[in-house]
DNA sequence: TTTTGAAAAATCATCGATTATTTGTCAAGC
DNA sequence: GCTTGACAAATAATCGATGATTTTTCAAAA
């Protein structure tokens, strides 16, 4: 029986809901510890530029060394973790121009992978992006309840992977996933509210109507009107809690 | 004093000549592995596809057990080794299909971010990539003598990245060095000797040229056309070689 | 008061051994 | 002959202990 805290009974209700776009459950020590330091370090449990103790993860996670390092060393890639010799593991710190460097980038490679998704992408792709959209739509996002978030969070994430994923881009595909883990920890951090001055609902389904339509020029500047705004508020959040 | 096979020597001198994209002397195994593995993966010493078995690895590099696990996570990162749960880690395929996506994200982000160099870039930046220039036309390279052939991989992967490093963008940066490290692969397993049919020197100095000049659209058409050149001429050899 | 430096504590890195999983082998059954 | 399943060998994953480095502490000197 599982120690750990409450949490992850969530969060693996969360993973199999949400299937196709995060790991599966894997058996290794190492690799259940990817999925639970990841999602500790974008829902803000594991605060930004902290360093990590290894002995006190150790403990809290009730885990050994060994898959410890291990799995933080991999969660390299995704740009959530940081690391020097001697010096050990730290969460990577947030900023304005991090979060800048996120939205730019997103625009960019977004629009390109979905482009590419609309010249290449088969019929399959489009009903999965359709199913995206009406999972996400049917979705409640309830600031007083924190599990709608977390769940709107999971469906909304696998929104975006679906619209760009018939490219035919794997190492496309992992970039975005990777722009989309930081973009995620900036609103799961900062942004606990719903801003009322966008109907969030209405952008995606103009996104995904455009991409079925296959009508390029429509559904990325959608896109990328959506990236940039929801940049533009999280930016504003940052401000006024003085982050730099 | 070191045991290893004595390319290492060779190493540590190229580092040392180009010292600002590549890591510094570090002092863990495990660091020092990442780079030794790095090399010899993009080299061809290990063969693309082929099973890295965790035994045999820790005799060959004289190394225990924990700081290669460790290397090889952090080697994911870099695209250069994948894995998977009990099944161990392996050395990244090869495929026609990778080199030409390769080939395309190169295209698309390293013009971005030369775009975005040319508009923040300083003028030390400028400097940097007259002097990379420079460098890399007075490096010989000739295909009788294996030790030039590094040589030039070397200062032409310096070249690159200077020309994009003014962009201040390091999640662009990072991205662009790994797409560079796979391609880097591609050439010096398959492109051993020299087309040709390009001037390759007059291609850098025409982009070198118009990104000090600022020319956007030049710079970025001759970058792209360069990319694109490569990503021809490497395709010809794989499928000389027979590989899909 | 500030600076310096050595000892102590904390923390990271590595190792060898043990446990768990997968892969290969081969004989029994269909 | 082909499949199936148990056994054995190979390999990966994990652990606890040991060694190396960095950081902190604190007293002595400037």
């Amino acid at each position: 029986m599982q120690s750990g805290p409450g949490s992850l009974i969530l969060e693996s209700g969360a993973e199999a809901a949400t299937s196709s776009f995060l790991d599966d459950g894997k058996n290794t020590i190492a690799s259940q510890l990817v999925s639970r330091l990841r999602e500790a370090i974008i829902s803000g449990q594991l605060e930004a530029g902290s360093k990590i103790n290894l002995d006190r993860a150790k403990q809290s996670f009730n885990v050994s060394l060994s898959p410890l390092r291990e799995a933080l060393a991999r969660l390299i890639s995704d740009g959530l973790v940081e690391f020097e010799d001697n010096r050990g593991y730290r969460v990577s710190p947030v900023s304005l121009s991090n979060l800048e460097e996120i939205t730019s980038l997103r625009e960019e490679f977004e629009t390109y992978a979905l482009r590419e998704s609309m010249r290449v992408g088969d019929v399959e792709w489009e009903g999965n992006v359709m199913r995206a959209l009406h999972r996400l739509n049917r979705t409640e996002r309830d600031a007083a309840k924190p599990e709608t978030l977390e769940q709107w969070e999971a469906v909304h994430r696998e929104f975006h992977l679906t619209l760009i994923s018939g490219c035919r881009k794997p190492l496309l595909l992992s970039f975005c996933k990777t722009m989309l883990n930081l973009n995620d920890r900036y609103r799961r951090t900062f942004l606990t509210r719903t801003s009322g001055d966008r109907n969030v609902s209405v952008e995606h389904s103009e996104i995904a109507q455009g991409t079925v339509a296959r009508d390029m020029e429509y559904a990325c500047d959608r896109l990328r009107e959506h990236i940039h705004r929801t940049g533009t508020n999280l930016r504003r959040h940052l401000a006024e809690k003085g982050i730099a």
